[in-house]
DNA sequence: CGTGCGGAAATTGGATCCCGTCTCTGGGAG
DNA sequence: CTCCCAGAGACGGGATCCAATTTCCGCACG
């Protein structure tokens, strides 16, 4: 009989719980910059206690999703223009480097779950799932590196900006533009050039920040 | 009359008490890898409840600094020394393109500054001291390149690898060799040159890395 | 003598309650 | 009519209490 080692020990806290709902509804734009978090609310809504919700809290202020101010409460963090460029650069500067260290450790198996992942962004229609299959497509990439850290600091600013991410490219029809960048990159990839899919993975990230910026602006 | 605007909302919780004198603890090595941080423990320490403290235990968690397991408690999180190395290696690629971006904007008083830091490093035999001034002295330089993000991801990093850094350069007398070090990159900043101050930074970063390693090795 | 089991003590997770601070509103003064 | 202020309600920070789990220790049994 094989067992699957999960640790069980940090299952299922209420804390852990509520943190992660509430960083999925911040990162998937759900909840907009601004919104303040009620402790009682959010405690009614998962049927605890406001103790859970506040460990929640916190650590979502650590990672920097949420701002809160003594006495008055958390509110879902935003992000101006600058701070939005300079967490481009700097998934520019970390990406391009895992990348170029992963692409000689990649086997088969990571280019197979890649390109799944990649049929995946060719099919749906769906705005959510479109994100959570890009963000899966290159940290499958990424994680043959063998970089924990590295992953680690691109997954957190990744969930910066996110949200913003996911709004800005379903309308303004850059998905096509956005998936054949995809695609030349796996191809890097499986051509073992890692210099190219550095290079490739760079302009992606270029290209989506300007599109990004592009989009917000237009906006106001 | 003048005031010093300081964001009084956020000033002295319980919580962000025990949050930094814990951090304080762990990265200056007072709290070593494995410590159990028994809550009862800490509040009567502080005066206070264990509300606070297990706010403050589980943003460590959220930066690493511990890890946690349901109904057991956390202990202080150490690193092997693969995962040493990476966080150098992590450390040299972005602040070397930090300190690469910080030298053209460098002023007088930045330089100043960064001086009396160098100053101290070269005067104080304290290692809590030496270890708080090594890194005031790079961050001084680094905020000249006004990237916030880039920044903070620095300082975590570096909160994971301080203690071990101190530890390693009390002993085994490379303090003369990094503060030799130091007043190269000091001296580049100086002549604008950006390049030279980026390859003395990733150099000055590989160094001690191979110092801390040797270090830990040599002492199983 | 080692092993396993059972219960008590220790420790964490969560709930409820209280207190200090903030905010909003309504009424009175100018 | 506007502005200011007092007071009440809303809300967050912290303390205390209860429940659930783990850990430790002694004792019986092989």
């Amino acid at each position: 009989m094989k067992l699957q080692p999960i640790d069980i020990s940090k299952t299922a806290s209420a804390a852990s719980i509520v943190f992660e709902a509430l960083r999925k509804a911040i990162i998937e734009g759900e909840l907009i910059e601004g919104t303040p978090l009620r402790q009682d609310e959010i405690a009614r809504l998962f049927n605890t206690s406001r103790i859970p919700v506040r460990e929640a809290i916190s650590r979502l202020e650590e990672k920097g999703l949420v701002t809160s101010q003594r006495f008055k409460g958390a509110v879902v963090a935003g992000l101006n223009l600058d701070e939005l460029r300079e967490i481009f650069e700097y998934r520019a500067l970390v990406e391009t480097e895992v990348i170029r260290r992963a692409v000689p450790n990649m086997d088969q198996a990571t280019l197979d779950e890649a390109k799944a992942y990649f049929h995946g962004l060719n099919t749906t229609s769906d705005p959510l799932a479109w994100g959570d299959l890009n963000r899966g497509f290159h940290e499958r990439l990424y994680r043959a590196a063998g970089l924990p850290y590295h992953e680690e600091a691109i997954g957190k600013a990744m969930d910066r900006v996110d949200r913003y991410l996911r709004a800005a490219l379903v309308r303004s029809g850059n998905v096509a533009k956005s998936n054949a960048e995809h695609l030349a990159i796996w191809e890097a990839c499986a051509q073992g050039d890692a210099d190219l899919a550095a290079d490739l993975t760079r302009e992606h990230i270029n290209l989506s920040c300007e599109g990004l910026l592009l989009n917000m602006t237009r906006r106001g």
